[in-house]
DNA sequence: TAAATTTGTTATGCAAGACTAACATTTTAA
DNA sequence: TTAAAATGTTAGTCTTGCATAACAAATTTA
């Protein structure tokens, strides 16, 4: 039942809610809204939504939860984002802010298989770092 | 004038309009509909706002043909297209089918600052075949 | 604790991008 | 050279994701 393809949108917003409950222990709709250059409607629109599709627990005027399938969906796309930016930062030299903005984006595309590969990607460059060097002094 | 940001469902058309051109010296809307999956309503309506952002020439039951402005474009998104897929093929390993189908997407988001980084490092690698078969074989 | 402020919700609307169905035009072939 | 088939267009609808404005509830503070 708690499993439904989320849109790069919703997912977003539960990487957000994700972020705040980790962060602060509870999460309100106008941080997020903060958050994601939003409206405060379009996150109550939103929230609606994955309650609907069970990643979260809410109600009208009520605490936001998350639920379990929600952790496991948000703990992906958070894997995602960080190969990515890493990869983007680490191997190819881009500021932290670019390799996050990018990654924020590729996050909701990239497949399963890519993003396996690219892990062990970084993670091979970063046991030859004389290769990296090579490349940055290039 | 013909200088206008495009969604990357217009970057779609674009570029099918370009390769269609490119292979055969036309292309017919029938054909962009079948290459992109969409409806020949949908095409007309692409068409019509390309032609309206001088990206291509076009007008009710006319031929279509593309402008400098949407070659260069056109050529823009497919370099993209190439140095994205290649990295995925030719450095992480994976399928044809696979690098393409992601680097489809990715094109219409990845920067051109990150853009460039990811092509010198494609040639970087290439120029080191020893990196990338040690990593192959990991 | 009552008034003011903040936060959340609802109703409504808009734009993009897709669809289907009906119609128009063009092309093909009998 | 017409009749049939293929292609292109238009009109209307749907979905997603966003917005604003007005209202409701909760929270803060005087």
């Amino acid at each position: 039942m708690p499993e439904a393809k989320l849109s790069s949108s919703l997912e977003d917003y539960l990487e957000c809610v994700y972020n705040r409950i980790n962060l602060n222990g509870a999460v309100k709709a106008i941080e997020i809204s903060k958050d994601l250059n939003v409206s405060r409607a379009s996150v109550t629109e939103a929230l609606n939504k994955l309650a609907q599709k069970e990643y979260i627990n809410y109600g009208r005027y009520e605490m936001i939860s998350i639920t379990e399938a929600g952790i496991k969906k948000a703990r992906e796309i958070i894997n995602k984002h960080n190969v990515i930016q890493s990869f983007f930062e680490d191997v190819l030299g881009i500021s932290s802010t670019e390799a996050a903005n990018t990654a924020c984006q590729i996050e909701h595309i990239i497949t399963e298989n890519i993003l396996e590969k690219l892990s062990s990607f970084n993670k091979f460059c970063s046991s030859e770092p004389d290769f990296i060097n090579r490349f940055k002094n290039k």
